[in-house]
Parts: structure tokens; sequence; C-alpha cells
DNA sequence: TCATATTTTGAATGATTGCTCAAAACGATA
DNA sequence: TATCGTTTTGAGCAATCATTCAAAATATGA
């Protein structure tokens, strides 16, 4: 028997920045095949479908995004989340910037897909009850929801502000007004 | 000479309610004679092409946003960003929620369609414009930068995090905290 | 009422879409 | 080396895409 001569999760690695940058709909079949340099037939063989195969890209980026912000939060609850937004500021500069990927599928299939952007929303109410969990250890249960309501929401503004291009200074300063019980660091 | 049958405006209702739910790529032509019962030539008689057709849709729904915007300061600066605010918070409760046209525009299209999107970017770089010479005449020229900044990215975050159907009071609390220097009303 | 310019009609266009499948190539095991 | 299940190939499928256009219908000015 025959084995697979591709790296399965190294054609994922491109079909993520493929529909992380053009969308779903925005991506054909034929931009996968050009992109990965599978035929068609092995491209369907090991993946099932278009939907499978964003599925399948969805999945692995948010299993990066998680791990990311476990390595984050192991520094301490404030201090991590202090690290992410500064992260999130800085990718924000760099060319070909493209939000977030889970934002936008949410943003993108809610009517057209509800089953790829229920998924979506899936993975950002799991990453606000972290949130939560760990500010409420931290900073009390009183708090956490009304806390991570609000880091939930600067990351969406942090994400989708991003394509304006915005001084990042401007960015940092914003976000310590509005996150002010956060432990940031002077300047 | 004939006169059109149908009013373009009532048309163009129709077209912004299927853009602004299924984006540009998920919207095809026939969604679009479909919806508003013109057929395709004069559809294309009266509009051009598809790009067309969804510029004029966005010109709309950001016109009557300016409107909506304009309307809302009338009553003050700090009281007005509160009503809109408020009124952001409020919609995304209501059923088939589509946050905004032109933020989900501008995430949609950047690689795909940067004519559309640099459009959609434009119009947020003007409304920040305002806010910001809104805020200055109030709060003085040297906040107004980074107030007009968190102004901007609370709207983002609203508007994104709306998907998540959150509890209002939660949002509304959480807004409070992060523009402290808003007139909200007392509760 | 007629003439004329405009609008509407809707079948049909070629291009592109997601996807299939029989045949060829392949690699592990015996 | 021969066998056999798996993977790869790539031409080609039906469906859908945005768009066109000649003919019919229409409304206005004369």
């Amino acid at each position: 028997m025959a084995k697979a001569q591709f790296d399965k999760n190294s054609i994922l690695d491109k079909t993520i920045m493929l529909f992380w940058q053009q969308g779903y709909h925005g991506t054909s079949m034929q931009d996968v095949t050009a992109t990965t340099g599978l035929k068609p037939g092995s491209l369907y063989n090991s993946f099932g479908n278009k939907e499978q195969l964003f599925i399948a890209s969805l999945e692995r980026y948010a299993q990066r995004s998680a791990d990311k912000m476990k390595l984050a939060m192991s520094y301490g609850t404030g201090e991590g989340i202090v690290m992410l937004l500064t992260d999130m500021v800085a990718a924000r500069g760099k060319k070909d910037y493209a939000s977030c990927f889970i934002i936008k599928t949410q943003l993108e299939l809610t009517s057209t897909e509800p089953k790829l952007a229920k998924l979506a929303g899936d993975y950002l109410s799991r990453t606000k009850a972290q949130y939560k969990l760990a500010i409420a250890s931290e900073y009390g249960e009183a708090l956490s929801e009304v806390y991570a309501t609000s880091v939930m929401m600067a990351i969406f503004g942090i994400r989708v502000y991003g394509y304006q291009q915005p001084n990042e200074a401007d960015v940092l300063e914003s976000l310590r007004l509005s996150l002010h019980w956060l432990p940031w660091t002077k300047h």
C-alpha cells in the first residue's frame, strides 16, 4: 500500500493562509490546487471537500491560537493578557495583515455557511471562558465577567482596527486607558 | 422616452441587506434578481455590473450611517457618542444581526477586491476623523487622538462581539469602564 | 395618434465553480 | 520480485457564475 507523498499539516498551513486572507467564498478550489501543488483528486482524497478542508484549516489555526494563549498565560494572567494584546498590536502593522482567521470566519459566514460560522463562534466562546477563568482567580469572581468581556472587545477592536493602520502608540495608549486594571509596564 | 418602472433607492435597500448579510462573494447576481424581482437586463442597464451595484449599496449605507452620527452628535459630543454606542449594543441583540456592512466589507475584501475594501476603509477613516474633531472641541486637542481611537475600537468590539450574543448589561458595563470619560447616565 | 428614445425581457453566452473517476503510478509486504 | 491496496493523475462533469443582446414593451413629446 502506498503512503501519502505530502505532509497534511504543511498543506493545511498553506490553505490557512489562503482562507484567512481571501475568505471562504473568495477562495476557489483551483486557488487551493495552484497554491498547494496538489491535483484535485489528491486534494479530495485527502480532505474530503471544500467545507471539510476549511474546517481542518480553521481547527489548526485555532489550536495554534490556543497554544499561544496558554503559553502567555503561564507568565501570569495580567502579564499574559498584556503580552497577547501587545503582540496583536504589533502584528497589525505587518504587511499582508489579515485580522484574525476566526473572527473573519464568524463575520463572513454567519448567514451563508452557519455551520462553519458556529464553529468559529464556539472557538471565540471558549477563548472568552478561558480568559474569564484566569481573570477570576486573579481579580476575583465578581469582576471576571465584565473584565473578560472588556478583553474580548479589545481584541476585536485591535484586530479589525488593524486595517486602518493607526499609530501603534495611540492604540497602546488607548488600551491602557480602557483596560486600566492590567499590569501595563511603565513607558 | 420611457422612464424606469422602479425606484433605484428601494432596489438598493434590498441589495444592501443582501450584501450586508451574505457578503460580496457570497451574493450572486441571481440572488439579486430573485430578491429585487428585476430581470438581469434591467439590473445591468441601471447599475452597470456587480461591482458598481455593490459600491452604490455601500455608499447608501454609509450615507445613512453618517446621517445617524450627525444627528446623535447634535445632542452634544459625549452624549451623542453614548447614544450611538448604546444603540449599537441594543442592535446586537436583534435577529439577523449582521455587524456593520462597512466593517464586514473591509474584512472580507482587503485581499480579493482591494478597490472595494479601500472604499470601506476610507469611510471608516472619515468616521474616525469626525469623532476626533468633535472630541477635540469638548475634551481638548491633546486627548482627541487617543479618545477617538478608543471610540473606534469600542465600535469594532461591539459590532463583532455582537455575534456572541453576550449579556447586554455586561457589554454596557465594560464600555463604561473602558470609556470612563464619556457622560454615561447613572444606573 | 404617431414617432422616438428608453427600458424591460429572458434565453443564452462563455467562464468558472466544486467535484468525480477510471486509469496509471506507487510503496509496503510477502 | 510479485502482489495488492493506496495514492496520484488530470481530463472532464454538471452546476453555477456574471453578463449580454436582439426583440418586445413602454412612456413621453409632437
